[in-house]
DNA sequence: AATACGAATCGAAACGTTTCGAATAAAAGA
DNA sequence: TCTTTTATTCGAAACGTTTCGATTCGTATT
C-alpha cells in the first residue's frame, strides 16, 4: 500500500510538503503542488483514512441507521440522503443493528440519521454527548446534539378521519402500529381527536405491529370474533392495510363496500393492489434530501437547530 | 471523549495493560482485566476505532456497494449479508457510488461484496491488488481476490423458454436489461439457446434498461408501431415486466390471451399485479448470507476461492 | 541462599496522517 | 551591503491504539 511518505520520497519533498499538496494549502508553489498530485496519480496514492480521521477528529461520513434493509419507505429516504450527502462532500455509510451500534460508539461516523428503533436512548444520548450530533427519525428524544425530526402524523391523520366522517362512516377503526412507534401514536392522536369531536366512538381499535402479517391477522379475528366490524378500518401503515385486504378478500367481504380501508405511505405496491389503496404519501426523498442538509448545516458549524418536517398528503383511490 | 489513557490512569495500570484487558488477552491476570473492564463500563469508554484501524490495519467491517438504495431486489441481500456479517462479529456498511468509491481507496472495510455499476474494473483491480477481496455480482472480472457470484441465469432462462416452446407459443420475445449487464446477456443467451434449438426466430428484441419505465416504452412502442406482436414476451426483470403489461393493459390487450409475460426477480409487486406475474424467483436471503459467509472465510484465511451461485426457480402465474 | 522460571505488568515504538512552529532562501527595503 | 519581509519548505509532535520486548516480583528448584 503506497503511504505519504512513499509519495513525498518519490518527489523528493518532505512529508508535510506532500500532506500540504495533497490537501490542496496554498502555502505550497503551483508547481510543486502539481507535480506531487501527478506523482500521487502515477503512484495511484490515497490517504489512509484511519490515519487521516485520527488525527483529523473527523471522517467525513454520515452514518444513517435503519432497521433492517428491507423497508420499502425508507429505501427513498436513503437515496434523498445520499443525493444531499454526496453533494457535499460527504460520504454516507447505512448500517443496522449491532453494527450500527458499534460504528456509532466507535466514532465512525461524524453525524447521524436514526431511524433504527434498537439503537436505545442511552446510546444516542452517549453517542451525542461526545459530539456527534444526531437527528433521530420517529422518535421523542431531546438533548444536546439531538435533533426529531417527524412528519405531521396528526394533522393529517385529523384530516383523513374527518373527511371520512363527513363521507358517512359511523364506525370508524384504527389499526396500530408497534406501539413504541412515535409515528403509531401521533396518527392514532389524530383519529381520536377527530373521532371525539364528532362524538364517535373509539372502540374500534386493533393491535399491530406494521407487518402484513399482522394486519392479516386482525383482518382474520375480525372475521371470526364475528363481532361488528368497523365500516372504515384506518390502518397505520399500507403494509398492514394489505395485510387486512388478503384476510377480507379471502373471506369474500367487499372492499370498499362492507368495509372501506386506508393506509399509510403510499407504498409502489399500493396503487397496484386491487382495489387501489387509499393511502396517505410522504415525500420521503425530499425529506431525505432535507434531512441530509440540515444535519451538513449542523456539522459545518452553520446552524444549531434543526427544522424539517416531512410534508404529507392524502391519496384517494378505490379502497375508500 | 475517554480514551485508553483515562482509562489506564482510572485503573492504576499502563496503558498496555489496559488494551490487553479490553482485547482479552491472556496474560493479564482474571483479577485486573475484571477490574479493568469494570471501570470501563463505568466510563463508557469505547475504543476509537480510527486508532484501531491504523494499527490493526484492518477495520471489520465488510463494506456492501450498491446502485442506489431503492432497487427492491437487493434489499433481501442486504438483510442475508447483515444476518451472517453480525454473527461473524464483523460489521457491515453499505454505500453507494462515489462514497462507496471512497470508502474503498480509503482503506475503510476490510472486504467488499459488490453490487454497484458505477464502480469501474479499474477501481476494484486497484483496491484488490491492494488487499481488500471482494466479490463482485453479476459482472465478469477476474484477478487476484477478485471473486465473482452470479445466479445461474442462462441455464433457468433457458428452461422457462423450452417450457414456454411446449406450450405452444411461436412468436417469442425478449426485452433486455442494461447492456452492460452480465445478468442481461446470460439471460438472453439462454433464450437464444432455446429458440435456435427450436429453429424459432430470434428477431422479437427489444431494448429495455431494468427500469419499469423502459418497460412502459417498450410496449408503447409494440403497440404503435402496429407491427407483429410477439405471443409471448420474456422481460429481463419484473420492473420492465410491470411496466410493458400497464402500457399494454392502457390499450386493453389482453393478458396472457393476447400476449403472455414472465419477468425476473419475483419482486414482491409481482404477486399482486393484475394478472400474476409469471417470473422467476432468486433466493436472495440465501444468496446474501452465503456471500458473507465465503467472504468472511477468505478473510479470516479459512479459504481461497468463493463458489456461491444464487438459486432460482421459476413461478408460474397467471400471465403465461 | 542462590538461581531459574513463569506470570503479570510495563515502556516505547509504530501505524499514516495533519499541523504547528521553525528554517531556509530569495526578494525587497533601508 | 545589511536588515526585513515574504514565499516556500521542513522537522517533529500528536492523534489513540496495538504489540514487541523488556522488567518486576513472587515461587519453585537446586
Amino acid at each position: 500500500m503506497v503511504t505519504i511518505k512513499d509519495l513525498a520520497k518519490k518527489a523528493g519533498v518532505s512529508i508535510s510538503t506532500a500532506s500540504y499538496a495533497i490537501n490542496d494549502d496554498p502555502r505550497i508553489s503551483k508547481e510543486t503542488k502539481e507535480r506531487i498530485l501527478e506523482i500521487a496519480r502515477k503512484l495511484n496514492y490515497h490517504p489512509n483514512a484511519a490515519a487521516r480521521n485520527l488525527k483529523r477528529k473527523r471522517t467525513n461520513i454520515i452514518g444513517v441507521f435503519v432497521d433492517g434493509f428491507k423497508g420499502p419507505v425508507y429505501s427513498k429516504i436513503l437515496d434523498g440522503i445520499h443525493l444531499e450527502v454526496t453533494n457535499n462532500n460527504f460520504n454516507i455509510i447505512v448500517s443496522s443493528g449491532e453494527s450500527g451500534r458499534n460504528l456509532l460508539l466507535e466514532q465512525q461516523v461524524d453525524g447521524a440519521i436514526i431511524i433504527d428503533r434498537s439503537l436505545d436512548d442511552e446510546l444516542i444520548i452517549h453517542v451525542t454527548n461526545n459530539g456527534i450530533p444526531a437527528i433521530v427519525l420517529d422518535r421523542r428524544l431531546s438533548g444536546k446534539n439531538i435533533y426529531e425530526s417527524m412528519l405531521n402524523n396528526e394533522e393529517i391523520s385529523y384530516e383523513l378521519i374527518k373527511e371520512m366522517i363527513k363521507r358517512g362512516y359511523k364506525k370508524i377503526g384504527y389499526v396500530s402500529g408497534s406501539p413504541k412507534s412515535y409515528d403509531n401514536l401521533h396518527r392514532y392522536k389524530g383519529v381520536v381527536k377527530a373521532l371525539t369531536e364528532h362524538n364517535m366512538p373509539t372502540t374500534y381499535y386493533y393491535k399491530g405491529d406494521f407487518t402484513k402479517e399482522s394486519g392479516y391477522k386482525v383482518g382474520k379475528e375480525l372475521i371470526s370474533k364475528n363481532s361488528e366490524l368497523p365500516d372504515f378500518l384506518f390502518c397505520a401503515n399500507d403494509e398492514m392495510a394489505i395485510g387486512v385486504m388478503d384476510a377480507f378478500q379471502e373471506h369474500n367481504i367487499k372492499i370498499p363496500d362492507d368495509i372501506a380501508i386506508a393506509g399509510f405511505d403510499n407504498i409502489e405496491l399500493s396503487q397496484y393492489y386491487r382495489p387501489k389503496l387509499t393511502t396517505i404519501d410522504v415525500e420521503h426523498f425530499k425529506w431525505g434530501r432535507e434531512l441530509a442538509k440540515a444535519l451538513i448545516n449542523v456539522l459545518n458549524n452553520n446552524s444549531d437547530t434543526v427544522d424539517v418536517k416531512a410534508k404529507c398528503k392524502i391519496i384517494y383511490r378505490e379502497s375508500c
